[in-house]
DNA sequence: CAGTGGTCTAGACCACCGA
DNA sequence: CGGTGGTCTAGACCACTGT
């Protein structure tokens, strides 16, 4: 790993760990720099990284302040998988694969940005949350990147198969989201009565090489629906 | 303004301008940095903000990709004022200020972050998207960051007025995405009849100096609500 | 004043791509 | 192989903060 990922990540445990309080102040990039042996530059890749991601707070004249921690739920602004929402947020879920099946075709509202695919493996999987069904997944992968889909990935997490296993390198995401209200299908899979308002994010997920690796459509019982972001202005 | 924000936005009217389209690749940073006359660091550290934004894809060996143009509405991850998002998406909409006033107590709701609020002033605007009443925000402005706030300022922009007119430097913000039903309020200043859907994005709104700005709540029809959002993975 | 973070430079080496 | 972007360095100067 880079130098200034290794810098990140150490920082970032620390603060998981709590060694550092929000409202404290970590140390200084001098400090960094003598510490880890390397030159400012790069320590200051990774604390920026750190305050774009809305960990810390940079302030001139004074230091690197720590923020209040956030739960991240379902966040909209960022590309994580729900297996890492899932252990990052401790949250009590299970996850049932309703079907893995061959397409070759996928539905026209997910092909927002024009582009289109051959073949696809589709996934649908149902999210339990604290043993109440929430969520449907439809993830429609790109067969030419991907082959297979063993179960055990998709029980598991398809990012986790796709980046570890596969070592594909998942770069960007375009999402779309509305509110609808539930379809025959979201009824039958999460047992709710008729015009249940519900979340719909789809969304466009590309490799670094900018090539397509999914689209995915994933609906959330309204009722149940929370999302928390963190945004910084770039003027 | 700093170099690599004036190759950003340089580089960013251009984009705008179509004259690199979807497909093209950008100059090379060898190429912009004679053609800036600054340092290569310098031309990264703007073309990887274009990156980040969504805007190109950076290819290693192969060079800076311009990405198919999106369209951001409503853009949770990002912080833009309603009048900047009016403008970028050239929606026809205007704008009624209902309420200007100063209050000593705010929302539960909004204090999320466990912060509060001594004395602020209340905003409350209504949003009509092609001559429909749409949107309903209420802002709560820190009074002691926030003396006064002209009735112009609320009708043009409030981000504009605080930036331009105050020198104020907004920084960051955290959002809390919810659906619910309509409100009473609701239903009278958007004709909406019971039992519909709203989108409540509440979020509380950080200066460069950590301090707090303002609390706001920005209540959307739900069946009208829609959001592009552009993410990126950072692992 | 010393210490902090923000910007910028000139140079180096690397991994990747395409001809 | 030359050109591309990715990482890293050692140093400089600046603006801001607190004492």
């Amino acid at each position: 790993m880079d130098k200034y990922q290794m810098i990140y990540q150490d920082i970032l445990a620390d603060l998981r760990e709590e060694k550092y309080q929000p409202g404290d102040y970590l140390p200084s990039d001098t400090k960094l720099v003598m510490r880890y042996g390397v030159s400012r530059e790069t320590v200051r890749k990774a604390m920026n990284s750190l305050a774009e991601d809305g960990y810390v707070q940079r302030l001139k004249g004074k230091g690197t302040l720590v923020l209040a921690k956030k739960h991240f739920i379902f966040p909209v602004s960022k590309i994580e998988s729900y297996r890492e929402l899932v252990d990052e947020m401790q949250l009590s879920s299970t996850n049932d694969v309703l079907k893995i099946t061959l397409v070759t075709t996928i539905p026209q509202e997910l092909r927002f940005e024009g582009t289109t695919l051959e073949q696809a493996i589709q996934v649908v999987r149902r999210r339990n949350v604290d043993g109440e069904p929430t969520v449907i997944d439809y993830d429609y992968i790109n067969s030419s990147v991907v082959t297979e889909i063993p179960k055990s990935a998709a029980q598991d997490s398809l990012f986790s198969y796709f980046e570890n296993q596969l070592g594909l390198t998942i770069d960007y995401a375009i999402k779309h989201i509305t509110v609808e209200s539930a379809s025959v299908e979201d009824r039958r899979w999460l047992h709710i009565p008729e015009d249940t308002a519900m979340v719909v994010i789809r969304s466009e997920t590309h490799l670094a090489d900018n090539s397509l690796l999914s689209f995915t459509e994933s609906r959330h019982r309204a009722d149940r629906f929370t999302s928390v972001e963190f945004a910084r202005r770039h003027k």
